[in-house]
DNA sequence: CATTAACTATGCTGTAAAACACAAAAATTT
DNA sequence: AAATTTTTGTGTTTTACAGCATAGTTAATG
């Protein structure tokens, strides 16, 4: 896909502040060693142990990483949204992916081979802080969900999760629906929990008026309650 | 303290192979803006949740780093050997500590000032890099322990832990004592469990033959067996 | 629109691991 | 070396959660 098309399908330089600090040169650089494919719903974008070849940016749509546990439990390690970078921890340490990576919904991404995207990052010293500034922050989260899955109670967990899905996507327009219809199972497997827990727990939510549920849209009736019960159990 | 005296006490500049990116001038500002403590045992470090203003390397000795969580359980995220560098990442993503660091044994650290840190770091393209290159490794590590510690059974998580002490410390002249001799209450920070289940789980696999314990001395009898425990639980 | 498949809901059962309780043994401090 | 604290060891009880079963409900597909 040509430069062209790539900014009259969307802006894409516009989409992350990350881009400014690259010269133009670099930016068609980048550009012409890029491509954008659309995925499906489900549709795996790249699997935990494959070999990376791109850096990619979400541009539109919604994709969940995570990882395959023990015998078939899989958890989600963050959810995605448009402009957000992904794919690139792995060609940085050097190995395989770590996670998989597959579309929640129909998504568009951007794709920047490997080789374009390390020498950018060597040469552009702004760009490669940034991208360290990402990833600083990035860890600071994965420490603390860490502790959360492994000691927060059921109850604690999914309070954390709904939460999260609040402060990622943001609400619908009546300013209380979560704007992130998941299933039962994906919100399971965001807080650690089995599919029925997280069922269960759910409408347990719902029986105390935290929350309030229709079908998959999920209203916050009282989020002060809810970041209680996030905070101990 | 001088830079003679941190060069005649150890040689610094050979501890880490990142230094070698540094220009002699770099490497004299750095060493101008640091200095060098000594901690007592189980003595604090900084503190979760602390303004960071020191990068630090560790010279001698070993620390733990981790995270106090729910009801007086500690969770241990990492423990570092001579010549990890830590405390750096809250100030890249320009927060507080995430995590503490307390002395497992009497340590003694490299002190480098938050600003000559980031004065390096943002005009040094290579000595970037570098940081983010272990950032990336920590970031995937930190997936993967969550994924451990989450689903994983306790014998599983113990096994883990054990084989992780003997990558990380290596072991004694035997070849198969562990170079680590941690309480059994580390042990269980360490594997996300109580202190009391690290211990029977421990005279558990002792009972086995697959290890064998002389106070807190660990020999690794069977490692391959261990590996299997660990992925399996 | 009928059939199949996927998702949601709820009850029941089993169990892994926490919580508690108490000794005994080491290690520290006085 | 006595006294106190910390660590280790083991048994018992409790419970949070997984696992399974089943049924209703919604969505996908021929």
């Amino acid at each position: 896909m040509s430069k062209k098309s790539t900014q009259t399908e969307f802006k894409l330089w516009e989409m992350n502040k990350v881009w400014d600090v690259l010269t133009d040169e670099q930016k068609a650089y980048i550009d012409e060693n890029a491509v954008v494919y659309t995925f499906k719903k489900n549709e795996i974008i790249h699997h935990e142990g494959d070999t990376p070849t791109h850096m990619m940016m979400l541009v539109r749509g919604k994709v969940r990483v995570y990882k395959e546990g023990v015998g078939n439990r899989s958890q989600i390690i963050r959810m995605l949204k448009p402009c957000d970078f992904f794919g690139y921890r792995a060609m940085i340490a050097d190995g395989t992916y770590n996670t998989s990576v597959s579309a929640f919904e129909e998504s568009v991404v951007y794709f920047v081979k490997k080789e374009a995207f390390l020498n950018v990052i060597q040469e552009n010293n702004r760009f490669c802080y940034l991208f360290m500034v990402e990833m600083a922050r990035d860890l600071g989260v994965a420490d603390t969900r860490s502790v959360n899955l492994t000691q927060k109670h059921i109850r604690g967990r999914l309070a954390e999760a709904l939460l999260s899905l609040k402060d990622n996507y943001g609400l619908d327009e009546d300013q209380a629906t979560l704007s992130m219809y998941m299933s039962r199972e994906d919100l399971a497997n965001l807080s650690n929990m089995t599919t029925s827990n997280a069922i269960r727990t759910l409408s347990q939510f719902a029986d105390e008026g935290v929350i309030s549920i229709d079908g998959r849209k999920i209203k916050l009736l009282d989020e002060e309650q809810l970041v209680r019960i996030s905070r101990m159990g």
